[in-house]
DNA sequence: CTGTTAGCGCGTTCAG
DNA sequence: CTGAACGCGCTAACAG
């Protein structure tokens, strides 16, 4: 790896054409100092107009560009932040809206800021601990976390690292968070079936080992324990499956059921699916309330009535977080989005 | 950005507690010299047992991780690879399944490889000049790009600059690339619509601008030549907002038509909604083929027959053919997946 | 098998 | 306002 030796017989001694031209190369070219080369590449003022000029031209004419890892061992920046998605791929980019929508959110906002997002999955214990030498490795800025597992160490080793770190779906850390109001948009839900006349709700949970998951079912619990009513709770895991099982369970556990309400909208298309097939029409029979308002929800048939959380807005905010926290600046805590109920046909 | 000097006094100078543990502090503890520690980190095999293990010992109480820019400066790799998707993160991000699907198969064989990767869009000028400082910058070893349109230069800049290039969507490059074969699919389609009878067969074509929208033209072309019927042609952009506004022209057009191809689900989908809106019954008036095989195929009204293409086998097979490419060793210059006609309701 | 040495390409003092 | 010199943390020759 190293460079060209002269060539024997005394010609004249050129550099040899490497793959990408340096920092030194434009100096030569331009004929200033490296110094002065970096101070334009790096935009200060304080370089005579005339030899600004000729770095630009030799820079422009070689076609230089910054070599990163190089430039990155000495400033200590990337430009690039990581957004992590603590599901394997094949969860992360289904027919599951959520992920792909933060990940929108976040572009949009990185993007203007000239930063870049780097996407990594840890579905698996082996993508963890890659992508935990990957930030504390210095590869990226700062960390931002899309709805985490309680149980997932990694914001709390980065954190301990000194890798800045945002966070969605775990509100009790020592790191900003951003996360919208669960709690509020079920009550909502509930109340609106109650003030249909609706009697006998059942619910169908998400996973419980996620604030998402709990809190909504939380929810749900409030809203009928002031109703005085009794709770029905069948558990999925936010999958289409997960939600046409919990509904079947649900029919067989307490038929008499008139509403459900299902913690989100892929597993109401599930849901909605069991009900068709044990013959119940909705919402003639059973009030069918979803909660996200992905694109899916108006393809349901009927078209879905659900809690619509701002999901791209999550990611915005995230990435705001971030780029503040880069620059130093305080930033607020713990950020709680609005939830809407979107009435449509299901309920 | 120096290291703190030594403590005036004269007490034991020490190693200010710095933010990273350094190759250097692990070989002070271990009582070896940097080269054995950067050895036994990368795993080479001729370093003493005892030592070995006094320097795993070593950076495991130090919880060393290796600076990722400091190495791959020396190195020139850096164990990710680039994806590039040449379209706006909205639309990247949406929900047609195409991209995500894509993302879906390239991750899981980088992740099996044990390298990174990094999502680009690149759906403005801005986006696409940073990406392109990226990927030469050296942040990655290599890129793919995804659905190339015909008029991106980035992928023959980025070979010019020497960058390793795998691309989808752009054949006659100087870099290899994974296609399907949109032509036969589409053949298979057209001559299951004429074999059930169907006469005035239109299509919903996609962009022309991209290869699998001119194929896909093509092939409608070519086997309604062979059976001597006359083409019948309104063009969209693969939205679904676009196969609805094609379909409603194709209706105005030529209302005896009786079937429809529609180059992509998403436009099928709004195609079907157009239908609707128009009285006309699926696949009792008009049959309606569809191209992806996206979930949302299933979630139609009518379910929707459809050609099926391996969308995450294309990510798979764009990621092995650049590992092989990382690797030096020879690859494909061309590699065409196949297509299937799923046959459900809609015709 | 191990340690010493020389850069990788760049930003940044510090003199001039 | 400019250039010379140093070092970021690491790998890879080269000696020993």
């Amino acid at each position: 790896m190293r460079r060209a030796e002269a060539v024997a017989g005394g010609g004249p001694v050129r550099a040899p054409r490497t793959g990408r031209p340096t920092l030194e190369e434009v100096a030569e070219r331009a004929g200033v100092s490296r110094a002065t080369v970096s101070r334009v590449v790096n935009g200060q003022t304080t370089v005579a107009e005339d030899l600004r000029r000729a770095v630009e031209a030799a820079a422009a004419e070689l076609g230089y560009v910054p070599h990163a890892a190089a430039r990155s061992l000495v400033t200590h920046r990337t430009d690039s932040v990581a957004l992590i998605l603590p599901e394997s791929p094949n969860r992360v980019f289904s027919d599951d809206q959520f992920f792909p929508s933060v990940i929108r959110g976040v572009a949009a906002e990185l993007d203007a800021a000239g930063k870049l997002l780097v996407l990594l999955t840890t579905g698996s214990a082996e993508a963890r601990s890659r992508a935990e030498r990957y930030a504390v490795g210095g590869h990226v800025d700062g960390v931002m976390f899309a709805s985490l597992h309680d149980a997932d160490l990694l914001p709390e080793l980065m954190l301990r690292r000194g890798v800045p770190v945002v966070c969605n779906g775990l509100p009790h850390l020592a790191a900003p968070c951003i996360d919208v109001d669960h709690i509020g948009g079920v009550k909502a839900a509930v109340e609106f079936l109650l003030a249909k006349g609706r009697r006998r709700i059942a619910t169908v949970a998400g996973p419980q080992d996620m604030v998402a998951g709990r809190e909504r079912l939380d929810g749900y619990r409030q809203a009928l324990a002031a109703a005085d009513r009794r709770a029905i709770v069948a558990v999925g895991d936010f999958t289409a499956e997960s939600g046409h099982a919990a509904m079947r369970q649900l029919l067989a556990d307490e038929p008499d059921l008139d509403a459900v309400f299902v913690a989100s909208d892929l597993m109401a298309h599930g849901a909605l699916q069991a009900l068709r097939e044990a013959g119940r029409s909705v919402p003639g029979d059973v009030s069918v309330i979803g909660f996200d308002d992905i694109a899916l929800a108006t393809y349901c048939d009927p078209p879905l009535t659900t809690v619509r959380q701002p999901i791209a807005e999550i990611g915005r905010s995230m990435a705001r977080t971030m780029l503040r926290l880069l620059e130093g600046r305080e930033v607020e805590p713990l950020t709680i989005l609005p939830t809407e109920l979107v009435v449509r046909t299901s309920a």
